[in-house]
RNA sequence: CGGGGUGUAGCGCAGUUGGUUAGCGCGCCACGUUCGGGACGUGGAGGUCGGAAGUUCGAAUCAUCUCACCCCGACCA
């Protein structure tokens, strides 16, 4: 394995084969015979759990409940909306049939064509449609407002290019969505469930984001505005981390969901839906791994701290592991989940690279020689550096470790997107610097049309006008046309 | 869907002017010595060479078709 991480290393010209081949031999996913699907391996459907159980309860914070929608959408559903079917419908299974039979002509079985459906069913590419057509029967007064709905599911999207993490055609994701009496009181939501997801990246995840909004170009289909956090991964190419989404009456008018205000008339409520899906693990692979695999933040590693104990003997092991006992029960007081590696069937060398793979991220060392001298030797992921310190106290140093490891993670990756942001004000310096990666904060006279030729030269887009943006007179880079603000472009995954 | 590339053991690959019984490294299994940074020795298991149908005395190797995967576009979270 040591022979095989370096090869990869040495051809890590591109950045995502790297990731993907480096976590996939890392017991991450492997890729399954359906083309474009993933299979995420224990370990890292563990990490997603942990990012589900936070996300969750960030939610229930903001008052949202989980519910569960079905699977399979009749197809005329899809065309209620018809932004909404523009961007969607061209990517869609479709069932068309309910039954199989024997096949007729020898063995296997084939599709019955007597079970055509009369109406097709289309495995959700999201799920608007059929929880609008749903909310329609729920809503009848501003008293049953605001509904606030979450669901995790997985959904299904034919691409035509599928990227491991990033865009894989099955993917697991939450969609909150959700229905209000006024515009002012969704358009606030919008925003309120953003700052929820800036704060899981940045405090859990520890990955630094942009908070900005989209240009109608990348606006999602049938949304009057999309909030996005951009990430910016290590090579400097920007991801689209979670989006929240204002979606007017659209929906509303769409499936005739109505309700009788306070003032006893009839209107349409104001909606949002917002999501992140397992793309955020990509994103926290692709933010921290290192040569030597994963890196992860200690609010989200499955093990927080992992001891491995030398020795030669039987007996010297049962000393060890009589020392260790109470380490790991302190620990788990604490809350930390600790894995002790006693195996005997691995050498430590192995374990040790094997931890560091799985970017675990504090690592106790204990042998004979640590018991003479009362000491242990501790080792944290993210620098990689050793110590040796007293075995007194232990418990409180490693709670200490772990929290200045969140911390330096994300400080690390703030600076390296710091310092990958330029401000560019001529078309010369913006076509040399998107060749160089990384952000680029530009003029832009606000119209499709300079957005779509500056992509055409330079597969530049704007990723978002971010939300904290100062307001600031200048010409756009493109056109030369005047400008109120800067927008931020990269070229992005 | 267009352009390029790759399919040989669990993984990474060599072998390809057609020529016996298809090879290497890692991993796996057994035994022994080891065990503070991916141990070493000896022995062993593991393959319809992506698939199909051809040419040939003979195909991993040549031609045809096909499938899958990867990269680059168009599309997208």
């Amino acid at each position: 394995m040591a022979k095989e991480l370096k090869d990869l290393t040495k051809r890590a010209d591109n950045y995502s084969q790297w990731y993907n081949e480096l976590v996939i031999k890392a017991d991450l996913a492997e890729q399954s015979a359906v083309r474009g699907c993933m299979v995420i391996k224990p370990y890292g459907y563990a990490i997603w759990e942990k990012m589900q159980h936070q996300l969750d309860s960030m939610f229930k914070e903001t008052g949202v409940q989980n519910a569960y929608f079905p699977l399979l959408i009749p197809k005329s559903f899809l065309s209620k909306e018809a932004d909404h079917v523009e961007g969607f419908a061209k990517e869609c299974a479709v069932v068309t049939h309910y039954r199989l039979k024997n096949n007729p002509d020898g063995q296997g079985v084939v599709v019955d064509p007597e079970a055509r459906l009369e109406e097709e069913l289309i495995i959700r590419p999201t799920s608007e449609t059929i929880i609008w057509n749903t909310y329609r029967n729920w809503i009848n007064s501003y008293r049953d407002l605001p509904l606030l709905v979450n669901q995790w599911a997985n959904v299904f999207r034919w691409e035509m290019r599928t990227r491991l993490f990033l865009r894989t055609a099955e993917f697991l994701w939450q969609e909150g969505h959700t229905a209000h009496a006024t515009k002012e009181e969704a358009q606030e939501k919008a925003i309120e469930m953003l700052n929820v997801y800036g704060d899981f990246a940045e405090k859990y995840m520890a990955v630094p984001v942009v908070k900005g909004v989209k240009t109608a170009n990348e606006r999602f289909a049938g949304a009057l505005e999309t909030y996005t956090i951009e990430a910016m991964m290590q090579d400097g190419k920007a991801l689209q981390s979670g989006t929240s989404h204002f979606l007017g009456q659209n929906f509303a008018k769409a499936f005739d969901v109505k309700f009788i205000n306070n003032e006893n008339k009839l209107d349409y409520v104001w909606a949002t839906s917002w999501g992140v899906s397992t793309r955020l693990m990509g994103a926290l692979i692709m933010t921290h791994s290192d040569d030597n695999g994963l890196v992860l933040p200690p609010k989200l590693a499955p093990i927080q701290v992992v001891i491995v104990p030398i020795y030669r003997s039987q007996e010297q092991l049962d000393t060890v592991n009589a020392k260790v006992a109470p380490i790991v029960e302190n620990l788990k007081k604490q809350g930390i989940s600790v894995k002790y590696d006693n195996a005997d069937n691995k050498r430590p060398g192995f374990k040790f690279a094997d931890y560091e793979l799985k970017g675990v991220p504090v690592r106790l060392v204990l042998g004979a020689r640590d018991i003479e001298n009362g000491t242990i030797e501790v080792m944290r992921r993210d620098t990689r550096g050793k110590g040796t310190v007293s075995i007194e106290g232990i418990e409180d140093y490693v709670v200490d470790l772990l929290d200045k490891i969140q911390e330096n993670i994300y400080t690390k990756a703030l600076n390296h997107r710091l310092e990958m942001t330029s401000k560019v004000d001529t078309w010369e310096e913006f076509k040399d610097q998107i060749e160089k990666g990384g952000f680029i904060l530009a003029h832009w006279d606000g119209t499709t049309e300079t957005e779509e030729k500056i992509k055409e030269e330079t597969k530049a887009t704007i990723r978002c006008i971010p939300l904290d943006g100062e307001e600031e007179e200048g010409k756009c880079v493109y056109t030369g046309k005047p400008s109120k603000r800067r927008v931020i472009f990269a070229r992005n995954y």
